[in-house]
DNA sequence: GCTAGTTAATTTCCTGTGCAACTAATTTTA
DNA sequence: TAAAATTAGTTGCACAGGAAATTAACTAGC
């Protein structure tokens, strides 16, 4: 009946008395645990904002990034989207390729290294981006609607932190 | 060569000449994004993580999640792990499979209601996670080992604002 | 200038997962 | 109490994406 209330009941007070609160006995508490509430949070955050993308503009997370990477970087190779976002090769591959089979960017082979290839935004790429940036912008805005400015200042800082011990410990090494 | 340094441009100083830094023109700057940001971040960090449960116990995410409110909920069913942790169902249900087989959980009908079925941890789940929450804590001390504890409550709390802000736009809705 | 090794990008293969359809058990309603 | 609607969990299907093999372009060593 009530599935809304009912996917809080990990968070919030108890509420459908058929899932009354979890927190009972020992051990490793999830919602305690930072790589777990941190990544249930950016999924739920990413697919919501997905949507934006999917249903309006069929584009999918990827392609999002390149397309929005490149709105401030004008000019950029794979490989430098691959270091800048972290996604896969063959996923950035594939997201460049259905961007510009739609026409929303362009790729010409490097002059000075024929195996790369720069990536452009066209005319109809820089258009859709005036749309749908303030979109997410907007998006983003409610969002935060609910911090203050020293909260969202220090949530950047501290995630600032948390990257830079991401590639001091483990992180692929 | 250094993939490592490569991989840091993003966010750090310009290094590797061949990938000066990013910040250019104008538009949307994802690293002030915050969707982007906390996803890119979230990703990192669970995928290090996952690691240690693929490489040395043979558990996928959703499984070590279950296991893991296993661990301190004793008795569960798959629809309240689903409301507990947003994954699908269907993720959900094979997760499940996977570990009955393993022996690491067991699963019988509910004796109020044939439909579901009670997960308890065996001897051998509750074995495993005794070696295994650990050593998540302790990845996990490592990752905040730089934050205070005040940025770690803050985070926390801030986070907590996220989840409750997003329940009120969009997600899903 | 030729061979061996690198590197950028693509492609192949395979696993995991979301969606939707389904099965089986339960509750509702009439 | 029989039929309709709901619910817990499973399964079929399709697709996204990661690892590794592949291709094409470049560089170093001789």
């Amino acid at each position: 009946m009530n599935t809304e209330e009912e996917r809080q009941a990990g968070l919030a007070m108890e509420g459908d008395e058929d899932l009354a609160g979890p927190p009972t006995k020992q051990e490793l508490d999830l919602n305690q645990f930072l790589p777990y509430r941190l990544n249930s949070l950016a999924d739920r955050i990413s697919q919501a904002l997905a949507e934006l993308y999917e249903e309006r503009y069929q584009l999918n997370i990827a392609q999002w990034r390149i397309l929005a990477w490149l709105s401030h970087c004008d000019e950029l190779t794979a490989k430098k989207i691959c270091a800048y976002t972290y996604m896969d090769k063959a996923r950035v591959s594939r997201a460049i390729q259905g961007l510009e089979e739609r026409g929303l960017i362009s790729r010409t082979p490097a002059p000075e290294d024929q195996r790369q290839q720069d990536l452009h935004l066209t005319a109809a790429g820089r258009k859709l981006l005036t749309k749908l940036i303030p979109e997410a912008q907007a998006w983003e805005a409610e969002l935060v609607a609910t911090l203050t400015a020293g909260e969202y200042r220090d949530l950047l800082n501290v995630m600032r932190k948390l990257e830079r011990q991401l590639e001091r410990i483990g992180d692929k090494g």
